[in-house]
DNA sequence: GGGGAACTTGAGTGTACGCTCCAGATTCAC
DNA sequence: GTGAATCTGGAGCGTACACTCAAGTTCCCC
């Protein structure tokens, strides 16, 4: 759609904007008014570069989603332990509130629209392979199906303990995160 | 409100056409339309009985809340074990997904809207409570501090759990959550 | 530097929303 | 049974929304 230098520009606007209202305000937070006035753009340049509101919401989900993965670049083949993947969960959650409350109101919203819940599975499936194999790398002697489970659970409780330090401020994350893999390490 | 016997029934018409719209599409998917004609009911008589759209929300939300927490009746002196309360929890997400959707979905639209925020810290700081007092039974040896940590944790695992099994549906929350006490336990 | 494609703008469109209003029906204490 | 309070339905109101359109401007390949 954007094909010169000033309309790439715009389009990054645009979706900074909607960034940054997505997570103050959630999905009703975000109008075309309120997107087109933050990002300094009139309606029909909005229009120009993207085919609605929804597809520019959906590419702040792709790129939220993402986010939560350190270094995607190598797909299956990582070497991260499974410290590393938990502090990078935590790091996100702490570091880049914007970003994460997004990523957590998404558990939310795809409870409720298919197209992002499909986006959201597919994610987390790839998230639980990368702690799974991080899981056997640790600990060896575990078998594939006994990984996954470790990494599901790892992975919800990190989910949950995400949205309850949004939900409560004296919820200290990185000290629960701590202890869920001393708990995690002892019990395997 | 409602004086008579069916402005009282008409009442309870609406809250459960609010509840079920709530939970199959969200907040989004709850207009007045959508409510009214669910209930078999005129506008007028929804504006006889509820101030405002919010406020049936609200309440299917105060109501959402108070299911989560099983026999309220003793609020200090509870005496669930540890046990009963994660089982409850995971009985409450299992069994009743229609409620058990709203209540994740609170979370997110708690992020967003402070009146809900603040409901959901107050429902989440009583059960924190609760989770605390069964972690003291079960381990006197624990000082104040310690087990309303270790309450946090397993609370924030638990929501962890329910959302990832209603994100995906491979999830076996109930197994996830007798391994969750096993390690607690352990740890203690 | 000419020209066609890409970009920009904001007034305007249709629609769906929450909500008001009121005239008539129903309830129920007396 | 009466009457005041309550309940009911739905036409209609103002508003905010996502989106269109056409006329003008800027970009950038050649």
């Amino acid at each position: 759609m954007a094909r010169y230098r000033v309309g790439i520009e715009t389009r990054d606007r645009i979706l900074a904007a909607t960034r940054d209202l997505l997570a103050e305000g959630g999905l009703e937070g975000v109008t075309l008014k309120r997107v087109t006035t933050a990002a300094g753009v009139g309606v029909g340049s909005f229009y120009n570069l993207f085919d609605s509101k929804e597809s520019a919401v959906f590419e702040v989900v792709r790129e939220t989603l993402d986010a939560v993965d350190p270094h995607p670049e190598a797909p299956g083949a990582g070497d991260d332990r499974l410290t590393d993947l938990v502090g990078a969960f935590v790091t996100f959650i702490t570091d880049s509130p914007t970003v994460a409350r997004i990523y957590l109101q998404l558990a939310g919203l795809g409870l409720t629209d298919p197209a992002i819940a499909a986006r959201v599975l597919r994610s987390h499936r790839l998230r639980v392979d990368r702690f799974a194999a991080a899981c056997r790398r640790e600990d060896p002697a575990l078998d594939d199906a006994s990984a996954r489970e470790r990494a599901q659970a790892v992975l919800a409780s990190l989910t949950g303990y995400g949205l309850t330090s949004l939900i409560d401020p004296t919820f200290d994350m990185a000290a629960h995160a701590r202890g869920l893999l001393d708990r995690v390490g002892a019990a395997g």
